[in-house]
RNA sequence: GGAGAGGUGGCAGAGUGGUCGAAUGCACCGCACUCGAAAUGCGGCGUGCCCGAGAGGGUACCGUGGGUUCGAAUCCCACCCUCUCCGCCA
């Protein structure tokens, strides 16, 4: 959400930024619509100021026993109030007109992110690890997995296509991942784990941006909630019309969660494997902080997220996206890229980003600057650390061996049970 | 799911149609007293929006949204949430 008063006072800069993210102007419009609503406001706090004083007669004049003069009082009360209930819809529906305006801008690129139209334009900033080498061509995990546990056909059976079952072994390896990227957060990365609901209302998906726009990308239940398509929205969310201790900040959270995703306007990408699925686990970063702390927050988090890769010894480089590419709520984002030898790419397996107090703003978490009376909307950060699901496919395509079978890598040791290794059977 | 109770400022808690943004206490901030502190006294102490260069003024907000009324924290309706008991249940 934008804030109207910078769009007033930086009418040009914001049509700028919109720009940038290849949208038209908007600032005419919606100040035109602002100075409108804004006149309806004065119009009718003067009329509710006038009724508030006869009322007031109306009521003295009683105590006093003089009916009469309460009694005309109390008829041009009622003149004031008839204009009222005339113009109070007109103010609904003009702060609602520009709240739906506001609330359907994305967020505005920081300077230093690289102007672009797509993935294409993203910008490496490094990279870490060399992809092995192989003295045989290394296959896709879509199929060398099934022998090892990865059940496609089982996942498909229950619910359809983009589901899969994981099995034995796999299951295992699976749920190490996840527990070491927990347990490495919440240790040496400080984050605090949470356990949230998976299941949310409207207001939640509109304060971290979901709602209203992308609506078609998530699940619905019967009762009207919605299943999470990460836990970003829960996490965030947690602070919500609140204002935060100064002594509390920077807040950092941390969820292992599924995260379900309807993925409407991906049809075709990805059919094969586990690369998209309608159901992932994600470990999530959340960060809440002071503006002029989020900057260095952002790093930190994308430390973060790389020390896992890291500690898995996995190849992955660093990309800044461009304007094009970035999502709606963010401000800055880094993605971090994973190499897949079958596809002798890297592929996305992290997404780090800096929404400023773009969602806080939506969702009214604000804290009280040391010494000022005012309160200001907190920024937050949200990353993946990482998703579980493309971890593993990372891990099997990279740790694969000619034989089909695949070593685990050394840092899962203490969650495999003694597995070493998954072996086709 | 059934029955009941309740949601008021940071907290506790009063207020059942008019002068109530709301008593009182606690907490907090400032000042006075003190060598300093405690105690005491005095003053201050919510959030948003609008107007204004500013000083300041206006308006809204007592869970949320509607309604009744000249006027609603107070009456009516719906919803949300919390608590108690019963049922069911991992």
């Amino acid at each position: 959400m934008h804030d109207i008063r910078f769009i007033r006072e930086n009418p040009a800069a914001f049509d700028a930024g919109l720009a940038r993210r290849g949208l038209a102007p908007l600032s005419a419009e919606i100040l035109a619509l602002d100075k409108s609503h804004r006149e309806l406001i004065v119009e009718i706090e003067h009329l509710q100021a006038e009724r508030k004083r006869l009322s007031a007669f109306v009521g003295q004049l009683r105590g006093l026993g003089q009916h009469e003069e309460a009694m005309s009082f109390q008829q041009d009360a009622i003149e004031v109030s008839k204009k009222l209930k005339d113009l109070e819809p007109e103010l609904d529906k003009s702060k609602g007109a520009l709240t739906a305006m506001l609330a359907a801008i994305p967020n505005l690129p920081v300077d230093d992110v690289p102007q672009g139209a797509d993935e294409a334009d993203n910008v490496e900033v490094s990279r870490w690890g060399s992809p092995r080498d192989f003295d045989f061509a290394p296959q896709d995990h879509a199929d060398f997995g099934p022998a090892l546990g990865l059940d496609f056909e089982g996942g498909a059976k229950l619910s359809g296509a983009r589901f899969t079952a994981l099995r034995g072994q796999m299951a295992r390896l699976h749920r190490a991942l996840a527990q070491y990227m927990l347990d490495t957060q919440t240790g040496a990365n400080g984050y605090e784990e949470v356990n949230p609901p998976l299941l949310v209302r409207d207001e939640a998906l509109f304060g971290t941006g979901q709602l209203p726009k992308f609506a078609e990308d998530l699940f619905r239940t019967t009762d009207g909630r919605w299943l999470i398509p990460t836990a970003e929205v829960s996490l965030t969310n947690l602070v919500a019309d609140q204002i935060l201790a100064l002594d509390s900040l920077p807040i950092r959270m941390t969820a292992l969660t599924p995260c379900f995703r309807s993925e409407a306007g991906s049809a075709g990408r990805d059919t094969r494997g586990f690369i998209r699925q309608h159901q992932f686990e994600k470990v999530e970063l959340v960060a809440i902080a002071k503006p002029e702390e989020s900057e260095a927050e952002h790093e930190r988090m994308c430390a973060a997220a790389e020390g896992i890769l890291q500690a898995l010894g996995l190849p992955y480089r660093k990309m800044l996206l461009c304007t094009g590419d970035m999502g709606f709520g963010a401000r800055k984002t880094w993605d971090l890229e994973v190499w897949l030898p079958s596809q002798a790419t890297y592929r996305e397996i992290s997404s780090v980003s800096n929404c400023g107090d773009f969602q806080a703003r939506r969702m009214n978490a604000r804290y009280k600057p040391e010494g000022e009376k005012q309160t200001r909307f907190l920024h937050t950060l949200n990353g993946s650390g990482l998703a579980v699901g493309r971890t593993l496919v990372a891990v099997l395509e990279n740790y694969q061996q000619a034989d089909g079978s695949v070593t685990v890598p050394d840092v899962l040791a203490p969650y495999m049970g003694g597995i070493t290794k998954l072996a086709p059977r």
